[in-house]
DNA sequence: GTCTATAGATCGATAGAC
DNA sequence: GTCTATCGATCTATAGAC
């Protein structure tokens, strides 16, 4: 028994304490929101004093905005296949629908979502990292992709930006904002494949160059 | 000087009282949100004492949830043009539209979304409230204009709500999100009607049935 | 670093005078 | 009906012991 050893309460092997109440924080935070939570219910939650919270962050915002910031940043899905050169437009863009529709409709994602449009009045990096790793994001690589489909002559597209939103707005319906709202039981797998479905199928019908006529161009 | 009329604080016309507490909690509420919002704050901004809230509102809840649900039902543009029989499909659904995204865009309807968003799991009520008096409500008498329209050869569409989601869904696109989370300055009308015919044209482009193909029926 | 204990402010709601 | 004054709870943040 090595004198040295005689602490009660474990300071754990790293920094242990600090990632307990990331965790804790993170988790109520999501789940009630900035006002709803109190320092002290964080401190239950990550089983430490209120004053060891203050010694490893500034104050209640601070803590607040560097996490949510962090959890903005890890809600989205991968994009990668909008990098390549189109090929079978109808099946990556029901790839890329069927990715972005489960994604937003996580619960972890509603979560954020309502945090963050609740806080960006008050916390306004928030509602800029969200938008920025997700929306923003993928709709600059989705108007890349549309832009050069539109040079090999495969779409008939004049505002590939508009064109982008477009697609990406069919596929945050309704589902989003029931899910938002808490409306009604979760959405399943048939509503989420029929939405992306139904956005390959109209955006194509809307935009694809088939040879025959171009609608609306 | 009548003996009655010594009263240094005036009782008003009618209820006086009552409507200048209705009138600043809408204000506070809306501009701040429920949790940021105090009974002080509104006794203040409505000229009267807290008792006087609590003489005629049962506590702040009741206040936030009755006065609310009257907001999420003023917020909506009028929509008696889908009652019409179709005639002009692009006429009408570039009117619904700017109609639509014009209401989605004003100041007050994104902080009433705002605040009806952060609330929804403390107050379902209200999030049904919305639903219910604005998208559902559209999208019910959408999908019955879109269906007359199928019926008369004009349109090829196989689920007319689904048709009907994703035309609205167009409406509420980045602009809203951006205006949410309060990125750049307010939209412009501009990009409104560019929104506006986008939707139409692509919504058209999609589903009119030309007597040519009807892609992805 | 971590704790207990508490300061200082603010909150929702109420009692009692008029 | 309306007011002033206040209660009791809760909140953020800190002081001081170990």
């Amino acid at each position: 028994m090595e004198a040295a050893r005689k602490l009660d309460r474990e300071p754990g092997p790293r920094a242990l304490k600090p990632q307990q109440i990331r965790q804790a924080a993170v988790r109520l935070f999501i789940e009630q929101g900035y006002g709803a939570v109190s320092m002290d219910a964080i401190a239950r939650e990550a089983g430490v004093s209120k004053a060891t919270i203050y010694a490893h962050f500034p104050d209640k915002a601070e803590l607040f905005g560097a996490l949510m910031q962090e959890e903005c940043a890890r809600i989205w899905p991968d994009i990668a296949l909008l990098d390549a050169e189109p090929r079978d437009l109808r099946a990556t863009l029901l790839a890329l629908g069927r990715a972005y529709a489960t994604a937003l409709s996580q619960p972890r994602a509603i979560a954020v979502y309502r945090m963050v449009v609740a806080e960006a009045p008050r916390f306004p990096e928030l509602g800029r990292a969200f938008f920025e790793n997700g929306p923003k994001l993928i709709c600059d690589r989705l108007t890349g992709y549309l832009a050069r489909a539109v040079a090999q002559g495969r779409l008939g597209i004049a505002d590939p930006r508009l064109a982008a939103q477009q697609f990406l707005s069919l596929l945050r319906c309704e589902y989003h904002l029931r899910s938002v709202l808490q409306l009604g039981p979760a959405v399943d797998a048939a509503e989420l494949e029929a939405v992306a479905v139904g956005a390959a199928t109209a955006f194509l019908g809307a935009y694809a160059a088939t040879g025959a006529e171009r609608p609306g161009a």
